[in-house]
DNA sequence: TAGTCCGTCTTGAACGATCAAATGCCGAAA
DNA sequence: TTTCGGCATTTGATCGTTCAAGACGGACTA
């Protein structure tokens, strides 16, 4: 029950005003050095905390970010990756003042509603966005409205003059990167187990590795035999393998668009390297390489951006120091790739973080 | 932008008073048929929606949920079940008008100081526990604290007179099920690969197998000689299997406390029987069959629990309707078990509720 | 000496909702 | 006709904060 302490409590028991109070802790340069100390002292001694909820009345912001949490996916595999996103994402906004206001909705039509009346009642200040994909309707929608919003993931075919803030991984460095090993482990039919053309995150994906062979010298006739398309699942991955492991040329070492796919190749049975993309738990399991997405830095990312468009010219940078994202010390070497920030013009907009090698048994 | 839209514009627009607005919303009763429709009209045409902010400020109450969002564990094969749990929390919540905020901290004792910083600013009208444990000070505090709140778990070793509600499935009745299951197939040397003792959950889910090859005729020397106790982990799993079967009476089957115990055992190489715990994606992934809670009912559960300590008596039950968690057809059989809600006196102040089994290769 | 400005602090109003109490209206009872 | 009670609706106050403007004293300027 404890009742609220006021701000007019600290306002009687350091002998000054409300308004004094709340300059102390909104604009403290305002505010006598002596007076300054004796409100904190207040504020200290009665456990003062401000309510939320009146400052929200008055200033307009909410100090959340609401976020969504996805329903269960197909194998659960890919769930993964935006829950551990969305558990950085609570950390870097504790840090900045915010808290994370989650939601869900089944697909990206009913979102447009749960933004609406989540604007209409808890008025987060920002929403943060993933699995961007073609014509996504939610990032116009948010721009119409003049929401603050980032996604974590790129604008796919997004026409310039409706950019936003996003934060991405570059999943092409991260094929590459996996073919590229493959390349110097003297592999030479590396294929490619993928997801039907038309999503930008898998064409990325594929991208990386066909670029790559290219750039060792395989021809694009080889390249489009060595690359498999299907739907993203354990047996999808393993019907898909036998296509390319059962013919005259099998190949000799496979690199994967997601765990899944690769769980499934490695349950095709043959014993060739193959790495899988995301390093989930079950990668781990089974001792899968995989390439690895550093979401707790694009979480932090995240935060920045948003912290850019809503503090204007970003005052009062609460989130200091530099995101010390650590080396791992889990099993398996890590290729730590180096952080690529674009900067257009004075703020950069958008990062493309690199991801990262985790090398384990399967290669 | 869109100028946010009052209860005085409603008011404005159907021509009554403000007040009367906010009784066609929260106390119909007392309004008259046709003013109550002419308001509603009022509403939908203008798309009111009341402030929460503003409802808080005056009603005291934030319609917010607390909940934990847990750090990346160990191999990250039991964030599954977290993850999957709150996405079940932020759809039952939201159901009931409720909403989900996050939070995080490393340990239970930091947890307390996050408990108070909450209360103090967004002030959540309860919280949700999860991995409750013997010695539990977040229960203890909240409990002084009177802040209500359900957990996920039971009151492990919490003494009558500080009980509170809580929801939690029937490990032992899990475990029990999978050596059923097993000594149906003929085995009659079932091995447990569980934790150390101590853990309220870890020696649950024992007790359950303990029981059930004691109730098959199984001795207690026997039994002591077919339990094996280590830490979680993929490879704990692995050595610990090894120490079961590389003897001269080996386990013909295993039943784990954990999916990563399970697929450990997996990697024992040993082609024998082996039944894990959670039914996670890992599981999912190598064909393991696994013990699976049924996660958005345990967050159904929760809210209930919750809404009956909010709204007093209960009054209006928006959440109607029977929670249909409606039949898995998944991969694999699956065991339905049927839900066994304890009803001490008029109302049930927590559910214990029963996982069912989903078989794949493994077993 | 009066006027102006600056630094520091205080006062009144407002944000948008709900609570509590007052009001007006109508018909039934006296 | 008057009075009373109950229903439907309105009015004023309030929640805790911040904004905008005002007050006050001292120093500096004209």
């Amino acid at each position: 029950m404890a009742n609220k302490v006021t701000i007019a409590d600290v306002a009687r028991y350091a002998s000054v005003s409300r308004q004094t109070v709340s300059n102390v802790l909104n604009s403290p340069e305002v505010v006598r050095e002596e007076t300054r100390l004796r409100v904190l002292e207040a504020v200290k001694a009665l456990g003062y905390r401000a309510s939320q909820a009146a400052r929200q009345m008055r200033t307009g912001r909410s100090q959340l970010i609401a976020a969504r949490i996805e329903p269960a996916q197909d194998d659960g595999i890919n769930g993964f990756v935006f829950d551990r996103f969305l558990h950085g994402l609570t950390e870097s906004a504790a840090r900045a003042g915010y808290r994370v206001l989650l939601y869900t909705t089944d697909d990206h039509e009913a979102e447009l509603a749960t933004f609406d009346d989540l604007l209409g009642s808890y008025e987060p200040d920002a929403f943060v966005l993933t699995s961007t994909h073609y014509g996504d309707p939610r990032t116009a929608w948010l721009l119409d409205q003049r929401i603050p919003f980032v996604t974590f993931g790129r604008p796919w075919g997004v026409p310039p003059d409706r950019q936003y803030p996003w934060v991405d991984v570059d999943g092409a460095a991260g094929t590459a990167m996996a073919t590229r090993y493959l390349l110097g482990l003297g592999h030479r039919r590396i294929g490619f187990l993928g997801w039907p053309a038309g999503s930008g995150v898998g064409d990325d994906r594929r991208d990386g590795w066909a670029r790559t062979l290219a750039a060792g010298g395989t021809g694009p006739a080889e390249i489009a035999e060595l690359d498999c398309r299907t739907q993203d699942g354990v047996p999808h991955g393993e019907a898909a393998a036998h296509a390319l492991l059962d013919t005259d040329r099998p190949v000799t070492a496979l690199v994967c668009a997601s765990d899944s796919l690769a769980l499934g190749a490695l349950q095709a049975g043959r014993d060739i390297p193959v790495i899988g993309f995301d390093d989930t738990p079950s990668a781990r399991a089974v001792g899968l390489t995989s390439v690895s997405q550093p979401l707790a830095e694009v979480a932090a990312r995240c935060v920045s951006l948003l912290l850019q468009t809503l503090d204007g010219d970003g005052a009062r940078a609460r989130q200091a120091g530099a995101h010390d994202v650590g080396g791992r010390t889990d099993e398996g070497d890590v290729e730590r790739g180096s952080t690529v920030t674009a900067t257009p013009e004075a703020q950069p907009t958008y990062a493309l973080l690199q991801p990262s090698l985790v090398r384990r048994r399967s290669a």
